[in-house]
DNA sequence: TTTAAGGGCTAAATCCTTTTAGCTTTTAAT
DNA sequence: ATTAAAAGCTAAAAGGATTTAGCCCTTAAA
């Protein structure tokens, strides 16, 4: 790329020792004299000298370089990255992404592949149970963040939403306006985001002495194909028109949107529609669906934040619940 | 991380050098024999040994790493990105993302940051003009290609979707309908993206013997905000309600309809609305709103066999103009 | 005058691979 | 019995930074 640290300490005369130590800030530990110090600073300011990242890394055995492997880069996720980028350039670091649609093996390629491209820290959305999460932690010696999606396990650092509180608030809200008949139009059921989000939905039954049928609660996946089939089986199986239905994700709100327009125009004159995550979009349909929108900017920001605290701080793992908002329209 | 060269060598009772030769397949070249290539082969793979990238791009200065610079990780980025990720991981490359948030002194310097970073080649979302990515060049020396916004000039490598014919395909559909009284509500005036919208905007009404009033075209910016404020002026600056209105991008359409419902919900029921860029979501919002929705899969695909085309395969630039497709509901 | 301490700087090792140039041994040819 | 060629492998340099150990010179103290 541009100049070395040899050329640098040639045109200054000194050795590329005395460059290194100059530029790294040890002139006074290493007793350069002011004048060479000077000498060296503007000489590598008019060359605009940058050092070279790889040989950097090769010798700190670091590489400022943080792993980002999430499902999909879709609103949410797109959100997150967009905001860890952000941070993280601020504090030197760049990011790598990789996708996994939510695919475990592909999960564990990315891993594994960012790792032996020495990232020095991994954020991960990840489809692990506990014991791979394990599995995994034995093998790979750099500090892991979970986002969005957690493992309990009081040693491992994550920041998700806080979807049991989300999804309790925004059914209580369904009880509270006399609604008794509700399903659960869920994603993919071993993640905590489905696992919190339907105790959040069973508790606020329960709160209200209701009993939450199981035959009302669905789990195929988060794709928008999973709502379509999930609310499709809702409305076929079942003779009466359900008083609501609370779909998991927008994605599976999608889905239901889409049966809806074809196979049942009139859904949203006999049921009311509420979901996780929101969309702007939402605004402009009719009838209004509330939702409840993830701090996609906080979980982003403090999943940064551990993962630096780690690197840099000598910190230790720390887990943040990130409280969502309910949208009511 | 994990075994080095060094303690392969030693374990093979060989000399590193040899190590490297075998497992570079160049067993033969050298004359290494087959029975120590074997034992090497087997003594790697027991071990699971991968090669320090790290170590590999400090000589081979390659790093195996593409920098991507987008304004956001919206839905139309978000894929992109996500497809070129998936493409480059494919062919052995990481993508090391970053956003410029439409800032051009961001994107500078995000430039400059990857550059000395050493990635291999950049693929850009630019919003410099012809001067500055000329001044670009001369000082990069790793290849960039331009997606989603082009600049004029015959040995510049861009992948972008045909705006001009997208848009003209668009609103030549409203004039067949009758509608001649059309306003245009657009993004950054410099940007590809707007002058090729805008010309293909102009040329369909001027196929219809229609003259495009310049008072009709209005190009703020693509945030949200832009998009309320240019239908904000469009509504209140004008007695007569406007048959049609063109945004040339979802952000501004979803400040038309903000501003909308908060100060015109009758809107639709005078002017038909249409757009550049789709959304699932337009599906369900009554009226209809059709629209030209980008192949983002095709351009992210493009673009990066392009780039990987000249840095593997010694080819040169290349262009490339996706053709969106037209929503009409 | 010697010794100690301090000031000012640098040679060389290190991180891990790749690659060039060349060494040693064996085989074949003259 | 030489010489030439081929076979099989390796030492060392290179890539660019950081860091340890230590050299040399001056000044102050004994």
């Amino acid at each position: 790329m541009s100049l070395s640290l040899e050329e640098l300490a040639l045109k200054a005369d000194v050795s590329k020792t005395t460059v290194s130590l100059v530029l790294n800030g040890k002139s006074s530990i290493y007793r350069i004299s002011k004048e060479t110090e000077n000498k060296i600073l503007k000489i590598a300011k008019e060359h605009n000298y940058k050092p070279n990242s790889i040989a950097r890394a090769l010798r700190l055995n670091k590489s400022l370089t943080i792993g980002l492997i999430i499902p999909y880069l879709n609103r949410h996720f797109g959100r997150v990255a967009e905001v860890i980028e952000q941070n993280a350039r601020e504090l030197g670091y760049q990011i790598i992404i990789a996708v996994t649609q939510d695919c475990l093996n592909t999960e564990h390629d990315l891993i594994e592949n960012l790792y032996e491209r020495n990232v020095d820290g991994l954020i991960l959305a990840t489809m692990m149970n506990r014991d791979q999460f394990n599995d995994l932690s034995s093998k790979i010696k750099i500090p892991i963040v979970l986002v969005d999606r957690r493992i309990d396990g009081d040693d491992i650092a994550w920041v998700v939403s806080d979807d049991e509180q989300g999804t309790y608030e925004l059914v209580s809200v369904m009880c509270q306006e006399g609604i008794t008949d509700i399903y659960f139009v869920g994603g993919i059921e071993k993640l905590s985001t489905s696992i919190d989000r339907l105790n959040g939905f069973k508790k606020a039954l329960l709160d209200k002495g209701l009993e939450c049928n199981q035959s009302k609660i669905q789990q195929i996946g988060y794709a928008v194909a999973d709502g379509y089939e999930m609310t499709k089986n809702i409305i076929e199986r079942f003779s009466k028109t359900p008083e609501a239905i609370f779909t998991s994700a927008i994605t599976l709100l999608e889905g239901l949107l889409q049966y809806a327009k074809e196979h049942k125009p009139d859904l949203f004159s006999h049921t009311r529609v509420i979901t996780y995550d929101d969309h702007p979009m939402l605004d402009y349909l009719q009838p209004p669906i509330f939702s409840v929108r993830q701090n996609a900017e906080e979980i982003a920001k403090k999943s940064f934040e551990i993962m630096h605290g780690i690197l840099e701080k000598n910190k230790s793992f720390a887990q943040e619940l990130i409280k969502p908002k309910l949208i009511l329209r």
